[in-house]
DNA sequence: TGAATACATGAACAACAATTCATATATACA
DNA sequence: TGTATATATGAATTGTTGTTCATGTATTCA
């Protein structure tokens, strides 16, 4: 045992599960809308007008989202409002935040 | 302790940053890089061994990492070590793994 | 010097991902 | 029913990214 405390055993398929997951947040629009629903849940035709993107734009990134259940979508007469999904989200966005703010400081 | 992300002000320049900052995460090679260099700093062809890559792949997504300060390399004799540069990543890392870890358990 | 070793890098290629555009589906309401 | 509204989706296009291959640079040592 001659490891580190930080470096753990990790497989090979985990690691890559890992990175597909940080895919998600390494897109802009993506991390827009991520950014939006931390607020609360919104409806796409909302989230379209909010963030200035086409329709068709939101509702492809949002299957991306919602098929890797990092939202979830609720009906509601003709709109659909989304929601998170994930309670590790917004610790995910706020550690990579804080990340990018403290370098902003320099 | 607060558990709700607050919505904050956040610049689109900003947002467009934290996603470009993930990106770094978002590809296997790189999180498998940072993997290993979470246990401590490593040469370039113990990393390309060790991860079973090319010379040439792990150098460029060296210089990725490299260019973007999340890597500090140090030449000693022929061989170069690199270490991270940035005491974030291990938090984002184990943020994310836990995030898999806990799907994973269902 | 010259050869060997360690690493970096440029160009080409292939794979992938995001947007656009057109169209399809579902719902509400007259 | 028919029309308008809200959203989803497929196909084509474009843009981006990772790998491969060949080669270049830096260092050590004989």
């Amino acid at each position: 045992m001659k490891k580190e405390p930080m470096m753990q055993n990790i497989s090979l398929d985990t690691l890559f599960e890992l990175s597909e997951f940080f895919k998600f947040f390494g897109d802009t629009t993506r991390i827009r809308v991520i950014h939006l629903l931390l607020s609360g849940e919104m409806s796409v035709s909302a989230i379209a007008e909010k963030l200035n993107l086409e329709q068709s734009v939101v509702s492809h990134q949002l299957r991306i989202l919602r098929t890797a259940n990092l939202v979830k979508p609720t009906r509601d007469g003709r709109k659909i409002y989304y929601a998170l999904d994930d309670e590790h989200i917004g610790e995910i966005f706020n550690t990579g935040l804080a990340h990018i703010l403290h370098k902003k400081k320099g």
